[in-house]
DNA sequence: TCCGTAAATGTAAGCGCTTAGATTGATGTA
DNA sequence: TACATCAATCTAAGCGCTTACATTTACGGA
C-alpha cells in the first residue's frame, strides 16, 4: 500500500541533509511522512482536517527537508500567480546619475506604496522599466503572462496597447489621463493643485508674466497642470503667458528652458516660471544661479511633484506635493479589487494634492506651509457607487 | 482526426473577438490553426522546423487570439522561472516622507542596476521589502519558491536563515561583509574608500579630534568602514577618536547625533565629525546648522555612499561614491552566473569607490573632485580564477 | 513505381501542485 | 452485532506548457 511516487528522485543514499540535488517536492515529503500528498499539502495550507499526530510527523519531515511549495506549480494550478507587475518609465537613456536618480524618485515611491500594500496579501510585485524612447512591447507582453494585473506608470505605453492588454488582465494606470477609457485611473489631481500653486503666484505675489516649461506631450499629467495654469491665467485678467518651453521633464530640459530665458533681454523675461515638474524647475533654478538671476527676486521658479531634494535647494522650492506613495497604495488597492472582481466597471480615482510653499514662489525663506488643495468636483467621472 | 481539445473552452457562439472566459491557451489556439500544441509551441518560440505556411496561419491566429503564453506553465515545464528576487531593506517602519525617501535611495540604485541586466536576459526581477525590525521570514521563504535565485541587501536578514536558503538556490548579498561564506557577496570596498577619506580630513585639513556617529551593528558595510576609520587614526600620531555615536543610518539618529556634540562646551567637541552614511551626516548637518555650529570652519562633517542629496546641501558634503547602480549590476550578474552554473565556488567582488571632495571636508565651496579610489589587495579574497 | 531520407508535424509524458470526490476507519446507536 | 455518521486520508484529474520520441509527408534517386 505504498503511496505514489513519480519520480524515483534518485536519492544519493544519505537522505540525511541534503543539499543539491532535485529540489524536494511535495511527493519526498509525503513518502517521507508516509502520506498522501494530499495531507501535506493541507498542512503546508494549515487546514484543520489533519489529525494533530500527522500534523507533526508531516511538519518534521517539511522541516527537515527544507521543503517550500513551487511557486509555478501552485499558480498553474491555483490558476492566480498572487504576482502583480508595475511598469515604470525610465526617463532617458543615457544614465547620468544625479539627472535620472532624480527623474526616477516618483516610481520609487510608487512603488513603495504598492509594495507596502502587497505585503500584506501574501502577494509580490515584480517591476520593470520601459524607455520612453522605445518601449518594448513584446516584454511587457511576456510580463503580462507572469502576471495577475498590471499597473502602469502613465504615458509611454500606447494606449492601443495597454487596451488590447486590458482584455486579458485588469490594468490601473497611475497617473494617467482622466479621461482614459479603457483601464481604471488613480491619479493626482493635478488641475486642482496647480491652479492653487498658479493662484498663489498671481494673487498672492502679484506676478503678471508667466512662462511654461511643459512637460513631455505623452503625459496626460502634465497636460492637466498646463490647463489649469490656462485657465488660472484665463480669470484673471491683466495676467498672460509670455512664452512656453517645451521640456521632458528631466533637469536637463529645465536647464535648457533656463538658458533660452537667460538670453533674453532682462526686461522681456517673465516673473515667474511654472514648470511641468520638480525636476525641470531645479534645471531652471540651476541656470538661474548660474546665470546671476535672483530667485525669488527677479523671477518666481515653481515645481510640482514635491520630490525631496526640491526642499533642500536654496530658495527651496515652492511646489505641489503629490501624493505618489499614496497613488501606489491606491492603484495597487484599486487592481486587486479588479483582480477578484474583474466585472468591476472601470473607474477613475483622483487623490487630493497639497500646495507646499516655501520660498522660490517670493515667500519669504524658511517658509513651509502645506495646504490641502480642496477637490472641485470634477467632470462627471464614474467613481462606481452601487451602480451596475 | 482531430487534435487534442481537453478543455471544451465553452466558447460561446461568438468566436471572433472574445474578451472574458477562460484565457487562452495553447490549445485554443491549436484548434483554431489546425495543428497540433507542438507546433503552436514551436511557432511561438521561433524554431524553424516549422513549414513557412504553417507558420503564419498559427501567428494569425495568435494574434486573432491575442494569445500569450501562460508564465506560471512554462515555469514548471522548463523548471526555471526566469524571475529573480531582490529583498531590500526598509530602514524605518516609521514612514516619515522626508527620512525614509533617502534612507531608501541605495536600493533604488541598487534596483535599477539588477533591472538593467535582468531586462536583457528576459527574466524579471520581484522586489520585496523586509523591515529591519522584524523581518518577515516566512514571506522570504514563500518568495524564494517563485524565484530562481535571490539578492539580499545586507544585514538584517539572520545569516543562518541565508545559509539555510542558499542550500537550495542561488544567493548573492549585496554590501555583505567579505567574510560570509554561505553565499556569494558583492560590495564596494568600503574599507580603502573610508581610509582614503578619513586620511584627506587628517593629511589634507589637518583634522585631529575626530568623532564617529557608527551605524547599525548589523550593517557589515558600516563595520568596514569603522575599522578602516581606526587604522588610519592609528598610523597618524597625534589624531584621536574622542566619540562615538551608536547611530541606525538615518537622519533622524544623525541629527541626535548632532545634539550629543551641541550639548558639548565647544572647546571639548571634535573638529571632524566621519558619519556611517550620507543620511546621518545629513543629520549632523542639520543640528549643527540649528545649533550655530559652521561646517566645515569649526567641525568637519563626511558621510559616505553620496546621494544626491548631499550635492545639494550647503556645505555640500565630502563623502565617498558608492558605486549603488553598478553594485547591482555585478550582483545580479555573479546571481546569474550561478543560477546557469550552481556548482560554481562562492566568491567575493569587491568594488571600487570613489572619493567625492565638496566643502563639508574644509575644501572651498564649489568644489567637487571626484577621485577614484585605488584598491588595496584585500584580505585574501577568492575572485575565482579558472581553478575549480 | 518504390523506397530511403529528411523535414514537418503529432503524441503523450511529465513539471509540482490543488482539490473534488472516493475510500477508509472510528465512534455511537439501535 | 450491524450500520449510519463523520473525521481523516487517499486517489486521480487536471492546470498550460515543453519536448523526447513517434509518425506522417514530401522528395529525389534507383
Amino acid at each position: 500500500m505504498k503511496t505514489q511516487q513519480p519520480p524515483p528522485a534518485a536519492d544519493d543514499g544519505a537522505s540525511e541533509d541534503r543539499d543539491t540535488g532535485s529540489p524536494v517536492t511535495l511527493y519526498d515529503v509525503a513518502r517521507l511522512a508516509k502520506v498522501s500528498i494530499a495531507t501535506v499539502s493541507r498542512v503546508v495550507h494549515g487546514q484543520d482536517l489533519v489529525r494533530d499526530s500527522t500534523r507533526a510527523r508531516v511538519l518534521e519531515v517539511i522541516e527537515q527537508l527544507g521543503y517550500v511549495p513551487d511557486g509555478a506549480a501552485q499558480s498553474l494550478s491555483r490558476r492566480r500567480k498572487d504576482v502583480i507587475g508595475l511598469v515604470c518609465v525610465e526617463t532617458r537613456a543615457k544614465m547620468q546619475y544625479d539627472v535620472e536618480s532624480m527623474a526616477l524618485l516618483f516610481y520609487d515611491e510608487v512603488l513603495r506604496g504598492v509594495e507596502s500594500l502587497i505585503r500584506t496579501e501574501h502577494k509580490s510585485v515584480l517591476i520593470t522599466y520601459v524607455q520612453d524612447t522605445a518601449p518594448d512591447l513584446p516584454r511587457l507582453l511576456s510580463l503580462s503572462g507572469k502576471v495577475d494585473g498590471l499597473l502602469f506608470g502613465e504615458g509611454v505605453v500606447p494606449s492601443s496597447f495597454i487596451a488590447r492588454l486590458a482584455k486579458r488582465l485588469p490594468i490601473v494606470i497611475i497617473a494617467g489621463s482622466p479621461g482614459e477609457r479603457a483601464a481604471d485611473v488613480v491619479t493626482a489631481d493635478n488641475r486642482s493643485g496647480s491652479a492653487a500653486l498658479v493662484t498663489h503666484l498671481v494673487e498672492d505675489h502679484g506676478r503678471r508674466r508667466l512662462y511654461q516649461v511643459k512637460g513631455p506631450p505623452t503625459a496626460p499629467d502634465a497636460e492637466e497642470r498646463s490647463l489649469a495654469l490656462a485657465q488660472v491665467l484665463d480669470s484673471h485678467p491683466g495676467c498672460q503667458l509670455v512664452g512656453t518651453f517645451h521640456g521632458s521633464f528631466g533637469v536637463q530640459s529645465g536647464e535648457e528652458a533656463g538658458e533660452t530665458l537667460l538670453a533674453m533681454p532682462a526686461d522681456a523675461r517673465p516673473d515667474a516660471v511654472v514648470c511641468a515638474n520638480d525636476q525641470s524647475a531645479i534645471g531652471v533654478l540651476q541656470a538661474f544661479a548660474r546665470g546671476g538671476v535672483r530667485v525669488p527676486e527677479d523671477v518666481a521658479v515653481v515645481g510640482f511633484d514635491d520630490i525631496f531634494p526640491g526642499s533642500l535647494f536654496r530658495p527651496a522650492l515652492t511646489t505641489v506635493h503629490q501624493p505618489m506613495r499614496m497613488l501606489g497604495e491606491r492603484a495597487c488597492a484599486r487592481l486587486l479589487d479588479r483582480i477578484s472582481d474583474p466585472t468591476l466597471q472601470p473607474s477613475i480615482e483622483l487623490l487630493p494634492t497639497e500646495l507646499v510653499i516655501r520660498s522660490s514662489c517670493g515667500c519669504p525663506p524658511g517658509t513651509e506651509i502645506r495646504r490641502a488643495v480642496a477637490e472641485p468636483a470634477p467632470e462627471p467621472a464614474a467613481t462606481d457607487p452601487a451602480a451596475s
